[in-house]
DNA sequence: GCGACAG
DNA sequence: ATCTTGTCGC
């Protein structure tokens, strides 16, 4: 059973990863055929003690905006590379909460199981909420692929130690492609897709770039008080 | 021991 | 992640 008590130690978090890095199921759901697809992200000021977290649910295939929801929270420990959900999961389940819709598919900023320990954020949120859930991050953190042709929707499997844990997509032509990898509930092939029908021929993902103009403009707002 | 290292 | 204007390439 996931439980919303997050570790606050590198340890404790190691251990937590590693119990629940079990739990995860890289299989989509029967007939998944995903209509309601979210972002979530985080945002933050330097060495802020609050950071922002914000939801955007956007349907398919209009791409338009049906839903969303922010939250505030205390930023419970600093970011270490693998230990990223430690950090900014508290304020997602926050927003969660204040979400209405209950999409259908959930796209994190960070990385599904490519990752040290194949459980990146998009895992653990994934296990959290029981939904199906995709990582699409917009660096690397574990793994290494081919060269990439220049065109859109280019792509090569990243691989980490002999095994494919995702795969580097050019979203938009001569542009720095995204690294998309499985969280929960999904398979890579499924995951790609996902991210490909809510690709409007930017750099990331349209639930990426609205969820991140959410969050940024929560922060800002509550700075000019 | 030396780098690499999601956001 | 965030601090930041103009500027270069497609």
């Amino acid at each position: 059973m996931t439980t919303r008590d997050f570790p606050t130690t590198i340890a404790e978090a190691t251990a937590v990863q590693q119990r629940l890095r079990a739990e995860v199921v890289l299989q989509p759901p029967p007939n998944f055929a995903p209509r309601l697809v979210a972002g979530l992200d985080v945002s933050m000021d330097r060495d802020a003690t609050e950071c922002f977290a914000g939801i955007v649910v956007l349907a398919l295939p209009s791409l338009e905006v049906v839903d969303q929801a922010t939250a505030v929270a205390p930023v419970p420990m600093p970011y270490v590379p693998g230990f990223l959900a430690f950090r900014e999961l508290p304020a997602v389940a926050a927003a969660w909460d204040q979400l209405r819709t209950r999409p259908d598919a959930l796209i994190f900023d960070g990385q599904g199981i490519a990752h040290p320990r194949r459980f990146g954020i998009a895992c653990y949120g994934g296990l959290l909420f029981g939904v199906p859930s995709i990582g699409c991050a917009k660096s690397i953190l574990v793994g290494t692929h081919a060269p990439l042709g220049p065109e859109r929707l280019a792509r090569a499997p990243l691989v980490h130690r002999r095994e494919t844990v995702g795969m580097a997509i050019r979203l938009r032509e001569s542009v720095h492609p995204v690294y998309v990898s499985p969280g929960h509930l999904i398979d890579l092939e499924t995951a790609v897709d996902v991210v490909v029908s809510v690709s409007a021929g930017f750099r990331e993902p349209e639930t990426t770039r609205r969820a991140h103009r959410l969050v940024n403009a929560e922060r800002r707002a509550r700075k000019g008080e």
